[in-house]
DNA sequence: GATATCACTTTAAACGATTAAACCAAATAT
DNA sequence: ATATTTGGTTTAATCGTTTAAAGTGATATC
């Protein structure tokens, strides 16, 4: 089976290529072309299954009707769930999404990001990983329509779509302290991003409002390359000390699972011992013998505004959109009442 | 910032396009362009910020360096951990992943296998969906290069890379059996897959040669629409018999995690009431009160060996492989000693 | 009978790259 | 003095589409 083109059609009918094109584009009406050749042409398509090359198509049009999707981790609730509700939504337009994972690390991202550039995507849907700033402002000095998603840089000036993250964060803490917790510990990744430093802000905020003297080895900052012995550490510290905490909030799904992992080894009980919330979802929350109290981030709707907006970015041109959304708070059991 | 192409660059430095393109392309020495001219091309490249149109070149040397995969669904374990590997390889050779995921569906499948066809990928991998004979028959007529992972059609002669699913289920059961199982439920997916009846049998043979009369009550066909609801139904039938069951095997780790989740409701103990085994990996499985004891697939094996399959295939064309693999049983605390 | 209009159809340039082949001037060989 | 080689460069076709513009033959208009 060889490879079948518009010439070749065009060959087997007996007419010009054009035609061809004019008929399968559905411009035949428009171009005036006789209903009998039409016919005839679209009939030798569907025998010869013709394929229109999508290539040779986007190179001519400018436009690939493609989009690049780079999230932190695949293996993050957060990337599969934004993933899918994006992919659905472009499809939606006719658009294919490409997709690839930086694995949180700053030359992976930038290498994609490349990758996806030179394919001709017509715009970017980004999760960028720490350090990329200078990724970033190259792709506005290239005037590469993008948009950031779940993170952002706040010195630099973007379209993006994020949680409230000071609200949840604070939010979940009062919850805490409405349930009786004076001594609640936040477990945080050390990092420079923003997005997770107005979680702390948040939690910090609560503790303030709700006359909450804030002790600082209360705030657990856990280096992600050493995250499973660090949170160890810092775990105990903060059961054991002289004025042990009494409720464990963790800043994302990935700390919650080391740290669950670690109660679950030490045999101690939640919430009898230490209440547990957490941001994100994980099927391992629901499962968990108390099923954990989290904080759901409305990823459909995040991915739905994400494709929006860089339609918008890639239709019109300029716009600037700064879309926060709201957490809910998924009641479980595994804060004491 | 206007698009820079080789034109912009030969205007730049006075030179035909041919020249850069030779250049750029690391021809430089055979086509005995001068160094001094080289490197002006090279430096205005650099300078102009130039970035080769894939698109372009895919078009003319009819090769995108681009493999289709196509996932059952992108929340399954399974998914995000084959496409890490899969990624992983196609990266080491320069090739990019288009990917997409037909969230079990016939018609969503058909459409991703054509959207990446017709964006000319070189290959694609594929997690075939139920009943998607036709269209992997349309792609050997096409002979278009694909390998099958996880699934294959017997009826179908393809490249394809499976688990071991008969012995996997075969040694699982044993495993059960030797802890002094007498009387255990398999709980599968009600399906036309082969890998998912190679999971009955191997099941099967292994009662049979341990000397157990199989109850065909005691395996459970699960429809997937409705999932939660005839779990539920499926585990109080296995429980509360005359002759109850002491151990439930599931065939997948979605089965499992509905079966755990409603036994977590009843609040039935594990392992005491009911040992539990499951195919698959979760996060939810190490979490649980009672680690599962669950079958790991190799899945970075797998993804490798579906990517140097595809890599055959598309360079040497005909080849014939069918590989399968063996998982590892994983032991945790969920079934009685 | 010449011209304009209409209904269809073809021609050919373009998109941005690759590459065989042709070209040209200077150096070397005969 | 002429031919050949060499080093360096350009020309032009090509990949599979799209589409403005031009072409064609028949019919209608004055």
């Amino acid at each position: 089976m060889k490879k079948v083109g518009l010439k070749e059609i065009a060959e087997y009918v007996g007419v010009s290529i054009a035609l061809v094109s004019y008929v399968l584009n559905g411009q035949a009406e428009i171009k005036q072309v006789s209903k009998v050749t039409a016919d005839q042409i679209k009939k030798a398509a569907k025998q010869l299954n013709y394929r229109p090359n999508q290539i040779a198509k986007s190179l001519k049009m400018l436009k690939t009707h493609t989009i690049g999707l780079v999230v932190a981790d695949i293996n993050y609730r957060f990337s599969t769930g934004i993933t899918r509700a994006i992919e659905a939504e472009a499809k939606n337009a006719n658009y294919t999404v490409l997709f690839g994972s930086s694995n949180e690390n700053e030359e992976t991202f930038a290498e994609l990001v490349n990758v996806l550039i030179n394919r001709q995507v017509d715009g970017l849907i980004l999760v960028p990983a720490e350090n990329t700033q200078e990724q970033i402002k190259m792709l506005q000095k290239a005037e590469i329509p993008f948009v950031l998603i779940d993170r952002n840089f706040p010195e630099i000036k973007t379209n993006h779509i994020t949680l409230d993250n000071r609200k949840a964060a604070y939010d979940a803490t009062i919850h805490l302290v409405k349930q009786g917790h004076k001594r609640i510990a936040f477990f945080n990744y050390k990092t420079t991003f923003n997005h997770l430093h107005d979680r702390n802000r948040g939690y910090q905020d609560a503790l303030k409002d709700s006359n909450i003297v804030f002790k600082p080895h209360w705030l657990k900052e856990i280096n992600s390359v050493n995250r499973q012995a660090e949170m160890q550490q810092s775990l105990n510290n903060m059961l054991n000390g002289d004025e042990p905490c009494d409720a464990a909030f963790f800043a994302t799904d990935t700390l919650a699972i080391s740290g669950l992992k670690y109660l679950n080894k030490q045999k101690i009980q939640v919430p009898q011992q230490v209440s547990v919330l957490s941001f994100d979802e994980s099927e391992a929350f629901e499962l968990f013998y108390s099923p954990v109290t989290h904080l759901r981030q409305p990823l459909q709707k995040m991915g739905q505004a994400a494709v929006s907006t860089l339609f918008e970015l890639i239709n019109h041109n300029k716009i600037n959109k700064q879309i926060s959304f709201q957490s809910d708070l998924v009641i479980g059991q595994s804060c004491r009442e």
